[in-house]
DNA sequence: ACGGCAGGGTGACATTTGTCACCCGAGACC
DNA sequence: GGTCTCGGGTGACAAATGTCACCCTGCCGT
């Protein structure tokens, strides 16, 4: 009997996966967490054989709960579920020690098949979604990321540069070349590239 | 026995509806869809007592969904559920003529609740979002919304003013207008409120 | 008929953003 | 040891954005 907790945040997906999990002979709905949080406190007690969970969530997110279930040596094993279609979340997903990564758009009847090849051992990937995040390799680095957040967020260069100890020119030069990395031709454009790839 | 169709894109969540509604002794999910445009063609076709759809899908929205049924004068009754508690979308669905309105964060075991209400010639619409969606109206004229929403995709105001046949001062005023309605320091604050709020 | 208001529309000027050329240190390679 | 590349960092100048004052039309209330 694989014992299951669900993490989602949104009550009507969690409940009518519980129910549609259930349905399965061999699976139990053990636990349900509404944020990362309760969900990290929930598989530390019940110590399921596997947490099904999205990615966005308040408290902690999916892949900082799979970071924490890995780095606690906890045994449960890790589904992402989510919407996003983006490798670099896939990515930033493995590294953290994820076990499978389903997107939402997944037909429903392959989700118990996910779950049972997660608790079997093996990896449960979307293979083109994984052969897109090794195919395009995230391009910017540390600080262009950092100044590219903070400007989706509507900060000015200067209130950047301010917060990141660094002077305006700094900021903009960052910009600016996170710009052309993406072929953008404005912050916003930017933002939205780099939020779409996964990259942000 | 309530008939019921389902619109929504993300499959796992359809599935998994449609298997929470068909447990109720007397529900029947009659089709599903996975857009706008399909949702249309079996409203058309089965005559179902009602349409429970997503907001946000290719082809058609469910809010364009509802004018259309209404338009058409179908009998088919539509309850929206979605992720997005913003009094500006409840608005505008109302406006459709939606009969309900359901957030995903609500518990899974309210929502048959809300179909038979609905079915039932009743409105369920989630009392808290009904009140706030009147006490806030919506600040922004049509050009300050056309020209918010175009900045909001990155086009620069010269590209603004060539699509709307203005000239780039008259976009540099409907943005610094929208900002102060907003209370926004630049276009992406700007932006980010008015979405948040359902205004754009 | 008149005044006030809101929304549509515009350009001069101040401020911010984006472009470009530049410097420095660390690491890899020859 | 020397060269090259990359990422961190900077400011001068061109281009874009945001501020502000202004005009016009239609609608509403007096």
């Amino acid at each position: 009997m694989i014992r299951i907790l669900l993490a989602e945040d949104q009550s009507l997906l969690r409940g009518a996966l519980a129910t549609l999990l259930s349905l399965e002979s061999d699976m139990e709905v053990i636990g349900q967490a509404n944020d990362g949080l309760e969900a990290l406190d929930q598989v530390r007690e019940l110590k399921p054989d596997i947490l099904v969970s999205d990615i966005e969530m308040p408290g902690l997110s999916g892949i900082d709960l799979a970071s924490k279930v890995k780095a606690e040596k906890l045994e449960t094993r890790v589904l992402i579920v989510t919407t996003f279609s983006r490798p670099g979340y896939l990515k930033r997903a493995l590294e953290a020690g994820v076990n499978g990564y389903v997107l939402k758009d997944t037909p429903s009847e392959e989700l118990a098949d996910a779950v049972r090849q997660v608790a079997a051992g093996r990896m449960a990937i979307d293979a083109e979604l994984s052969r897109a995040a090794w195919s395009t390799p995230d391009p910017l680095s540390e600080r262009e990321r950092e100044v590219l957040r903070r400007a989706e967020l509507g900060e000015m260069n200067k209130q950047i540069a301010a917060a990141l100890n660094l002077s305006p020119g700094t900021v903009r030069n960052y910009l600016a070349e996170a710009m052309q990395k993406l072929g953008a031709s404005n912050r916003v454009e930017a933002c939205r590239i780099a939020r779409q790839s996964g990259w942000l």
